[in-house]
DNA sequence: CAAATTTGACCACA
DNA sequence: TGTGGTCAAATTTG
C-alpha cells in the first residue's frame, strides 16, 4: 500500500468516524431544538465534508483520475462479460455496524461464485443483478473485503443495471461510504492532470429519489468538480454527500425537515474553496474537530458554530 | 418448494 | 500454466 493511499485510507475513516458522530449530534439535537437552527449546522458540515473530499480527490491527482471512457466499444457485445466494462474499484467503509460479507448499496444481487485471489487472504465475491434473467439486467459487481481491514469492502462494479426492481425504500442503517480510487491501467491520460483539478465547488442540488433509484443522475447533479469527463473524484463526492444527507435525513424525524428544504439550503450555502490552499484550511480545520474525540467534538462544534 | 448460496469444475486469457 | 471469472450441481435457507 502506497503512501497516498495510506494517507487516504486513514482521512477516509477519520470522515466515515466523523460522520458517525454527526449522525448522533442531529439525533440527540433533534430533541432539543427546532430543526430550523438545524440548519445551518447541517450547511456547515455537509461544506466541510465537502472540502475534505476535495481534498482527497486532490490528493489523488498523480495517480490515474480519470475514468476511462467506454463509450463507442459496443460492436464486439460477443464478449459481453465483465471483461472490457468499464469496472471502477469502490471502497466502501461500512460503519460501526454488524458485520456482513456484503454490502447493501439499494440493489439486489445474487450471488453466482467466489474465487481466492492470489495474495489476499479474503476471497472475492462474485455477484450479478437478481433480476438478470426476468429482466435481462447485466449489472455485476464483484467485493473483496479487505486483508488489512474488515470493515473496508473492496468492491467493483461492471455493467449498468436496467433493471428497476431496486430496493431503494428501505433505507440502510448502517452507513456507507463509497469511493472510487483508480480507473485503471497506466497509459490513461495522466498527462491531462492540470484539467482534471478540481475548479470551483457548485451549489448542490440533489433528491433523494435520484440517489437511491438513480446514481448515475446523482453523480451529474451533485457534481461539484469541474469536469466534462465524470472524474473519478466526482463519483466518490457525490456517493460520499449522498450518503451524509441521507442520514442526516433519517436522524431527522421526517416530519420536521422535507428533503427539498435541505436540498435548497444546502444550494444556498456559500460556494466553497476556490483554490487548494482554501481547501486545506477547511480540512485541517475538520481534522482538529476529529482528534478532539467524541464528547470534545461536540462542544467544539457549538462554538465554531456559534449556537 | 422456490430461491439463494456454496463450491468445485470449467474455461478464457495472459 | 497459473489466475481469475463463470457455470451449475449440490446444498442451504426461508
Amino acid at each position: 500500500m502506497t503512501q497516498v493511499a495510506m494517507e487516504e485510507k486513514i482521512l477516509i475513516n477519520g470522515l466515515e468516524q466523523g460522520i458517525e458522530l454527526t449522525k448522533r449530534l442531529m439525533s440527540n439535537f433533534k430533541h432539543t431544538s427546532s430543526a430550523e437552527s438545524n440548519k445551518p449546522l447541517i450547511s456547515e458540515i455537509l461544506r466541510i465534508y465537502q472540502n475534505a473530499i476535495f481534498m482527497l480527490s486532490f490528493n489523488d491527482d498523480d495517480k490515474n483520475i480519470v475514468k476511462r471512457s467506454h463509450d463507442t466499444d459496443e460492436k464486439d457485445y460477443k464478449k459481453r462479460k465483465i471483461s472490457d466494462k468499464k469496472t471502477e474499484k469502490v471502497f466502501v467503509f461500512v460503519g460501526t455496524g454488524q458485520e456482513k460479507d456484503s454490502v447493501d448499496d439499494g440493489y439486489s444481487w445474487r450471488k453466482y461464485g467466489a474465487k481466492e485471489i492470489s495474495g489476499s487472504i479474503n476471497p472475492r465475491g462474485y455477484y450479478r443483478c437478481t433480476h438478470q434473467f426476468t429482466q435481462n439486467c447485466l449489472a455485476l459487481k464483484h467485493i473483496q473485503k479487505s486483508d488489512t481491514d474488515p470493515s473496508i469492502f473492496e468492491v467493483t462494479y461492471a455493467g449498468d443495471h436496467t433493471c428497476n426492481n431496486n430496493s431503494a425504500s428501505q433505507a440502510t442503517t448502517n452507513f456507507h461510504v463509497s469511493m472510487f480510487e483508480e480507473g485503471n491501467r497506466a497509459g490513461d491520460v495522466t498527462e491531462q492532470r492540470e484539467d482534471i483539478k478540481p475548479i470551483k465547488t457548485e451549489p448542490v442540488v440533489v433528491s433523494l429519489e435520484d440517489l437511491e433509484n438513480q446514481r448515475e443522475n446523482v453523480v451529474r447533479r451533485l457534481s461539484f468538480s469541474n469536469s466534462n469527463h465524470e472524474n473519478v473524484g466526482e463519483w466518490e463526492s457525490n456517493v460520499f454527500l449522498g450518503n451524509v444527507m441521507k442520514n442526516l435525513m433519517e436522524s431527522l424525524s421526517p416530519a420536521t425537515m422535507s428533503w427539498s428544504e435541505i436540498t435548497s439550503e444546502i444550494a444556498n450555502a456559500p460556494a466553497s474553496v476556490e483554490n487548494s490552499e482554501t481547501a486545506y484550511s477547511y480540512f485541517s480545520s475538520l481534522d482538529n474537530i476529529i482528534d478532539l474525540g467524541h464528547e470534545d467534538w461536540w462542544w467544539s462544534a457549538r462554538d465554531i458554530l456559534n449556537w
